[in-house]
DNA sequence: TCAAAGTCTAGTAAATTAGTAGAGTTTGTA
DNA sequence: TACAAACTCTACTAATTTACTAGACTTTGA
């Protein structure tokens, strides 16, 4: 399961990337619609300022924008900037990595193998899923 | 990531798979061979039991053995009895489903379908992960 | 100059995870 | 039949993580 924070996060993005090149957006105004708790919403646009992701404008008329371009911004990048590994296992994580106190020897452990193949399919749909495309794809829908 | 008491669960029952039809098993003797705290270890394969994966036999000599066939049991089975959801997000989990508060409407979340992706393929392979499996490629692995 | 906005450190509260204590029950065997 | 070996079960506690908040500070536009 990924955190409140995390899915604050995306639903925080989703936002921004709407009103992508449209000036920066306030704080109380994503907290507002997406309810989302604005201390909590601060943390959270900070740390995604500080990765890069997005950019901000202090004082009167300030505001959040994204500073990536939609189609540049997946998934697995707002996971990991937020909650950390997205494997599950710590010794089959490619930026987390950790060694499994339990198994003896991890070339002959047959657990491991399983999670590296959920962890791939992971990475490849989750990679695949850009601001762009979740934007567009809540468009279609909302079409029908 | 998985809890560690999911982690030692995937091993004990390992361990008890090896020992298939062999007659019962110390909690121990798991224990000590898996480096799992004893009282933990306790609570587990109780849990295990309660859910008929495993079978006890008390008293002297008694101990702990697989009732299901190590063909039978798989890390979807096991994932969700020790940690719930194995999907991502609450609104996509197939047996521990809860809407979400953050999006309005769930038909046109555009994030949902990413995750029921990522759901479906990490249920496809843990699926195909039974203990059976996972023993035979340790012996695999060990070969080499 | 002042008010509206983001910045940032330093917390606290709630929930979850990890692990323990200890009394109770069952059973094989001397 | 006594006793020790083993599982059973309730009820904890400790540690960690997650969720959230307070409040002083800084920047900026009008």
């Amino acid at each position: 399961m990924i955190s409140k924070k995390c899915k604050y996060a995306i639903h925080a993005l989703i936002y921004l990337a709407e009103r992508y090149q449209q000036g920066p957006v306030h704080i109380q105004d994503i907290a507002d619609n997406r309810h989302i708790p604005k201390k909590f919403l601060e943390a959270i646009l900070l740390e995604l300022r500080h990765a890069k992701v997005l950019q901000s404008k202090k004082g009167k008329g300030g505001g959040y924008y994204l500073f990536k371009r939609p189609e540049d911004v997946n998934l697995v990048d707002i996971i990991r900037l937020m909650d950390g590994a997205v494997a599950m296992l710590p010794c089959v994580s490619l930026n987390y990595y950790e060694p499994c106190e339990e198994c003896h020897l991890e070339k002959t452990c047959g657990i491991r193998d399983s999670f590296i193949g959920v962890r791939d399919e992971t990475l490849r749909i989750l990679t695949n899923s850009t601001l762009a495309k979740i934007m567009k794809r809540e468009k279609d829908l909302a079409k029908k």
